[in-house]
DNA sequence: CGAAACATTAACGATCCGGTAACGGTTGCT
DNA sequence: AGCAACCGTTACCGGATCGTTAATGTTTCG
């Protein structure tokens, strides 16, 4: 279950919302004032963020802007709920980094469909990826092949997943490094082809028709069911 | 820079459109109709797609759901513009995977600041260019010529990107060597001949009419679709 | 016209690159 | 400790690729 956070002072709002976006499946954890607000988001984890503008102490858009700056938070969506609607409130509350900038009063089901937006649309956070006979779930940390279950590695699992959600993409190796094995470790290029190379025998990927991975040589490797063999 | 595609029927509002966003620094393309915006946005490739919802002969949405169903169009960032604002109507708008949703008549600076906010967060620079039948993807590091594939080895694709990133100008050699193979490389002169004619057979691009690379005696090459052939 | 300067082209061989198998270090479980 | 799984490294191989060279065309200019 994901999880929503709400900066806002306004009680009723408060609990309108939560009761709403609780019969959504999603959990709501609220604060009435921007006091500690990095503190709270670092404690709570959210998946995106519903901050009001005007608040006591410190205004929202101060708060906008400590997130930003902050490393472990700063691409966290964030929601502005105004009522301020202004063209210079709207534009300033874009500018400062907000994903997004409501006019209150709102309709709630706009509201709902725009946290959907934010929450969703990365292909490379969505659980389940399905591509032309492969399953990648990233909850189970699974991987089907037509339905039948192929047990990957942890590298070998990450490595696919990475391709797999950029389909199409063709990767550099020093790219899937620092994605794939970590931006600080200190790894040989060619780590990545024998990487590959596993992953293709799990996949009985072979060099026919339609293949899954495939070398670029000179750039890198790139999951593209579609792209045409190398002839 | 940057294109965004607007699909509209208002003559009016593209107008404004076209010069509000000129002098943002955007380059716009407009279509009065929804027919072949498939084709239309494959041929144009533009950042984002401004879409009208209430067009002749094919509804935005109806668009949308196309864009978003063609593998190579899914992830463009859509806005629709639409006089009807009622909340069912911003609801379906935002489900059928828009990425924003601005109800006529709108801020002109908030329409501005959302744009830059669907198009920032992606790559610099344009990754696909498209020049008088040239299609060259950088994502894919693919080269199709009037839609059909072309197969280029490392060098020959990032000295074709080096060049129509620069349509018009002309290159010196040791300037395309310092750029293309590296400022640090060893590499004669001729290597840039060599490689430009294995370029020139790969693309059928006879010293006849209209040609894409051409020879600048005493200076280097330039790729220029619209330079005189030399006589 | 003829030579010099420069560009085009074909052919060759060195180099680079990716596939692959084998090795050994590390980790985690029993 | 013993064992197996996992993972990064290394080395070798074959083929693609690329720079060089030299011969051939083409343009420029005295």
């Amino acid at each position: 279950m994901r999880t929503i956070a709400l900066i806002e002072d306004d009680r009723d709002l408060q609990e309108l919302l939560r009761y709403r976006l609780q019969r959504e499946g999603y959990r709501l954890v609220a604060s009435g004032t921007g006091k500690d607000a990095v503190d709270f988001l670092l404690q709570t984890h959210p998946a995106l963020l519903l901050l009001d503008i005007m608040l006591p102490h410190t205004p929202g858009l101060e708060i906008c802007k400590a997130i930003r700056a902050h490393p472990r938070l700063a691409n966290m969506p964030i929601i502005f709920l105004s009522a301020r609607g202004s063209e210079a409130d709207r534009v300033t509350g874009l500018e400062l980094g907000a994903n997004d900038y409501l006019v209150k009063p709102f309709f709630m089901r706009e509201l709902l469909a725009r946290i959907k937006l934010h929450i969703l649309p990365r292909n490379d956070q969505e659980p389940v990826l399905n591509i032309s006979g492969l399953e990648l779930d990233r909850e189970r940390f699974e991987l089907r092949r037509n339905g039948e279950k192929v047990s990957l590695t942890a590298t070998e699992f990450r490595l696919l997943a990475f391709l797999m959600s950029r389909p199409g993409r063709v990767c550099g190796r020093s790219e899937l490094i620092s994605e794939v094995w970590g931006r600080d470790r200190d790894v040989a290029d060619r780590a990545v082809d024998v990487c590959v190379l596993r992953l293709r025998q799990k996949l009985n990927d072979a060099p026919e028709k339609p293949r899954w991975i495939h070398s670029v040589r000179g750039f890198g490797y790139t999951f593209d069911p579609d792209r045409a063999i190398q002839v």
